[in-house]
Formats: C-alpha cells, sequence, structure tokens
DNA sequence: CAGTCGTGGAA
DNA sequence: TTTCCAAGACT
C-alpha cells in the first residue's frame, strides 16, 4: 500500500496543485531557493491568503538573498509588522546574512537546519522542493493526513514519531517536493480540519481512516487550556504632528517591533496603568485582540497635554510623524490603537 | 516537554 | 461571541 501512495498522489497533484505565486508548476525546473525559503518562513502557522501579499512585496523590495542581506533589521522588521511571529522576521535577516556570506543556499536538510528560523520542516521543505532532495516533510498537514491515513489513535503530540515514521514509509525517492506540497495541498483542500471529503480523496482506496469509521476524529488531540483575559494600556502622546513610539525589546511578545508606550500588560498579568507621561489623560477608546495564548482588552489613553513643555521622562524612543503612522510597521495590536487614537484626536 | 509567540478568517 | 486553526521554531 505504502508505495501506492505517492503514485496516487502525485497523478491528482498533477491536475490539482495549488497555484501559488512561490511555487513552480509540478514537474518543472527546481524553483529558486530564495524564494522557496522566504515563502517557508512566511507560511509557518500562516496562511496563503495572509503570505501572498508579504511574499510580493518582500521579493519585489529584496529580489535576491543579497539584498535581503544587506538590508538594516529595522526595514525588515517594519515590513513583515502584520504578518505576526516577528521572531521569524530577526531570523530571516540573521539566516539571509549567513547565507550570503556562504555565498548561497547549503542543500542539504542538515545544513539548512542550522540556519536560524529553520526547524525540522522548513529545511526537509526546502531541501526537497528547492534541491529535489528526498525529506521527509511533516507540518501540520501531513500529521493530519497521515494521522487518518494510517488510522493512528495515538493523541497527538505523542503520536509524531509513528506519525514521522508512516511518512518516511510513503515518501517517494524522486520528486519529493511535488509529494510534501501534494500532501499540503491535500490536507488544505480535501482533508481538512474540519472536513473530510474522502469522495474527492485520490487515496480513498487506500485509506484506513476512512475504514474504520469516522476519520474525522483524527487526528486526535489533547484538550487545550483556556486562555486568559488581560487588561492594559496604551498611551498616544502627540507633539507637533509627531507621535511617541517605543521599539519594544528584541526578545518576548512583539519582540523588536515599534509599538505605543503602554503600562506593561502580559501575558502573566494586567498593565499597571501608570502612565509613561504625567498631565492629563482622555480615554481614546478600547482595543480586543487575542494573541495565542491571551485575550487582551487594551485601553488606549490619548494625552491631552499637548501645549504644555517638553516632555520629560520620555526615553528610549523616537518622535513619529503622524502622517506617515503606515510606514512605522506597528503590529497589528498597535495599529489598532492609533487608528482609534486619531479617529478620537 | 510544555509554554511562548500574532493574526485573520471560518464556523 | 468564542473557538479553532493555518507550510512551526525556540526554550
Amino acid at each position: 500500500m505504502e508505495d501506492r501512495v505517492a503514485s496516487l498522489l502525485l497523478d491528482w497533484y498533477a491536475d490539482h496543485a495549488r497555484s501559488l505565486t512561490w511555487r513552480a508548476a509540478p514537474g518543472s525546473a527546481l524553483p529558486d531557493p530564495y524564494r522557496v525559503w522566504l515563502s517557508e518562513v512566511m507560511l509557518q502557522q500562516t496562511t496563503t491568503a495572509a503570505v501572498a501579499p508579504y511574499f510580493s512585496r518582500f521579493t519585489q523590495r529584496w529580489p535576491d538573498v543579497q539584498a535581503l542581506a544587506a538590508a538594516p533589521e529595522e526595514e525588515v522588521m517594519a515590513a513583515w509588522a502584520g504578518l505576526g511571529y516577528y521572531s521569524r522576521a530577526r531570523n530571516l535577516v540573521a539566516a539571509a546574512r549567513e547565507v550570503a556570506a556562504m555565498g548561497g543556499f547549503p542543500d542539504t536538510e542538515e545544513e539548512l537546519r542550522q540556519l536560524p528560523g529553520l526547524g525540522a520542516y522548513t529545511a526537509a521543505a526546502i531541501a526537497a522542493i528547492a534541491f529535489g532532495r528526498r525529506a521527509v516533510v511533516v507540518d501540520a498537514n501531513v500529521e493530519r493526513v497521515v494521522s487518518r491515513l494510517f488510522a493512528i489513535e495515538e493523541p497527538l503530540p505523542g503520536s509524531r514519531k509513528i506519525i514521522r515514521q508512516r511518512a518516511d514509509s510513503i515518501t517517494p525517492d524522486e520528486r519529493s517536493g511535488d509529494f510534501a506540497q501534494a500532501m499540503m495541498d491535500l490536507g488544505a483542500t480535501i482533508c481538512t480540519a474540519r472536513d473530510a471529503r474522502c469522495l474527492l480523496c485520490p487515496l480513498q482506496e487506500v485509506c484506513q481512516g476512512r475504514v474504520t469509521g469516522d476519520p474525522l476524529r483524527l487526528p486526535v488531540k489533547a484538550a487545550k487550556k483556556p486562555k486568559p483575559s488581560r487588561t492594559g494600556t496604551a498611551f498616544w502622546i502627540e507633539r507637533d504632528s509627531h507621535v511617541w513610539l517605543v521599539t519594544r525589546p528584541g526578545r518576548g511578545m512583539l519582540g523588536g517591533m515599534r509599538a505605543l508606550p503602554d503600562d506593561g500588560w502580559s501575558a502573566g498579568s494586567d498593565g499597571d496603568e501608570e502612565a509613561p507621561l504625567s498631565g492629563a489623560w482622555r480615554a481614546g477608546g478600547v482595543v480586543r485582540h487575542s494573541f495565542t495564548h491571551f485575550h487582551l482588552e487594551l485601553g488606549v489613553a490619548i494625552h491631552a497635554g499637548d501645549d504644555c513643555g517638553e516632555p520629560s521622562g520620555l526615553t528610549g524612543g523616537e518622535w513619529w510623524p503622524v502622517a506617515e503612522i503606515e510606514a512605522a510597521g506597528l503590529p497589528t495590536l498597535f495599529a489598532k490603537a492609533a487608528r482609534l487614537a486619531l479617529a478620537r484626536a
């Protein structure tokens, strides 16, 4: 059965591959490793629809890895704003500089794995897709498809080991890049998390999950913890058509990103409501935003004393032209807050 | 190993 | 409204 899977899947892929700008046509020449790498990093935990416009902007602005390596990190971070998981952007720059110094991308899974931001999945994906190497590519799609295909009852994440073994057993020696992308397309369009459209599936005749019962209940997953809810405050301080922005510490939430000053809210505790500046404040509204592991209700406080003397006590930030706030590269949470403040100004 | 780390769309 | 989840990496 194992060797049947690749054949069935690759045949299906020839006709049903999704058309994505970073992807080569099935069976065609190997795509540019730079574009494969960039797309794979952007696609980590991120939908193709969200990635598409960012991929276009990045490749237009930085057409190759040398260009990206030469870019100021700050500009790359700002260009990444809104896409989330910002450590990816920091690692992207670091990896680009390593690759540029090496004279090009390494072409083995093991070497790729050493680059910052490349884990087991991404290294395997690039080795297979960009360099035609046989690699066992396991992402959430593959986990789901394999769990159903082999009717694996053990719940995730404990089942990862057996899933990898099973994925290895069906990965072909040739065209493993197309095979990986076919598995992901199958998981994205047919064998999805909320549906199992078995009648449309090219693997229906070999799928054990379909025979053994309800494939939708696979893979079994451990229950998730409820998200806590936190409150915090962001502060809008405007003088002479400029707003005070800070750059957040490199590590942690929204690390390295420009932001409005705030009162220290975090996943673990509410903000302390302490303003960075004395004087009168007025309420600018509330932003509700959900992160991966907690909900945040962020109040926006607007400084009313915009005609007093030079604000003292403001350090570690910069005055940013309000008219160019879009170019500041604020993460979505603070972009929402800024929008609110500007609407109430 | 389990927690941290964004965001927007779908149900 | 709330939950789930999408081409995971890192600690």
